[in-house]
DNA sequence: TTTTGAAACTAACAAGTGTTAGTTATCTTG
DNA sequence: CAAGATAACTAACACTTGTTAGTTTCAAAA
């Protein structure tokens, strides 16, 4: 695994791992070459900018994820199934990118702009597209009438806690934290 | 309100404003200075250096946490309304110092040791207090039972969620945003 | 074998970094 | 009012930042 990887990959790779660990200004392009093993300037034959960097990774993402919750989301009738899928798709793409996905969440505020609102853009089209399900499913009382804002805030702050919980853990599959997650959203804590 | 303030006090207040808004490593000292109205240098009379700055965040804001939990726990019982009431507290500690929070939650990572390593301790303590609580809950059969490790990761991410919601929100309350998210975590979604 | 294009290199720039030294102004206290 | 402390100032240092210019290396195409 992992064979024939071109240097544009391997700085791509590396930069979400660096971005990740230590915050997006905090890295610098000469720490970065280093780590891939050329001189800052080659960074240059392959990406036109930091920025052009970070925008990459962000916006591949972001298709990513709406990739995986269209692909989901008409496979179930039942809003609670219908949750449940996307919840299980959106940790899907997580895990499959733990890195890239912890970039997408906390380092966006460096896009400069025009990248940064077209951003804000999908990433408000992805939480609407949540909260769609969980108010479709309060008027077919699936779900508790609830503040859908709310909701969809608080499960998008566990889901994004699965980078955390993969990496910090005792062997907990992709499925078992889906499962995990999706049980204590619908059905709560209590016995 | 906010009358008669230290310059020492607006210099941590405006810190906080900006490390929040765009992240420590992306603020400048001279960035700092100017929002207070005075010069970068005339920063070290009152901080002895910048990492001494968001040590001080971090730390206060730790204790913030501590003593809201610690004098909350002792008012309950029953664990599930023992959980409930440190969930208010540590969202009310949150709203009652927004962006404080959000430095403390985000920026400690660009902690120098030897503060970091001070601090990575504080935070999994005050983890292992609210797993104290979910694990004796389940013994108690008040909690279903489940990975403790991941609910405990899950009600942080939650939480921490508040300033998001509580910025951009159609005026929820304090009151009101406690109350929904302990709800949501006990009893869940499911109608 | 020569040509070409990609991708590496070195050198350097202008701007910005946190911070120190030394000095002056301002306020508090005796 | 004089003395001392506090907190502001200007100037500067050593280093790092993202990036560009110009050049060389090297493998594939002609």
């Amino acid at each position: 695994m992992a064979v024939a990887q071109t240097t544009k990959e391997k700085v791509k790779k590396t930069a979400q791992k660096l971005f990740r660990e230590r915050g997006y200004a905090a890295v610098g392009m000469r720490e970065l070459a280093k780590e891939v093993g050329i001189q800052a300037p080659s960074l240059y034959n392959h990406y036109k900018s930091k920025d052009d960097l970070l925008r990459e990774i962000c916006f591949d993402m972001a298709q990513q994820f709406f990739a995986a919750f269209d692909k989901a989301v008409v496979t179930e009738e039942k809003f609670q199934r219908k949750l449940k899928v996307v919840i299980k798709a959106h940790i899907g793409v997580i895990v499959s990118n733990l890195e890239a996905s912890e970039v997408f969440f906390n380092e966006w505020v460096f896009l400069e702009q025009p990248n940064l609102g077209k951003f804000k853009k999908l990433r408000f089209e992805y939480e609407m597209k949540f909260r769609d399900i969980i108010d479709k499913g309060i008027k077919k009382d699936d779900f508790k009438k609830m503040n859908s804002k709310l909701i969809a805030f608080a499960i998008f702050s566990a889901l994004n806690a699965t980078y955390d919980l993969y990496n910090s853990n005792e062997n907990l599959t992709q499925e078992e934290i889906a499962n995990d997650i999706s049980d204590l959203l619908l059905k709560g804590l209590k016995s």
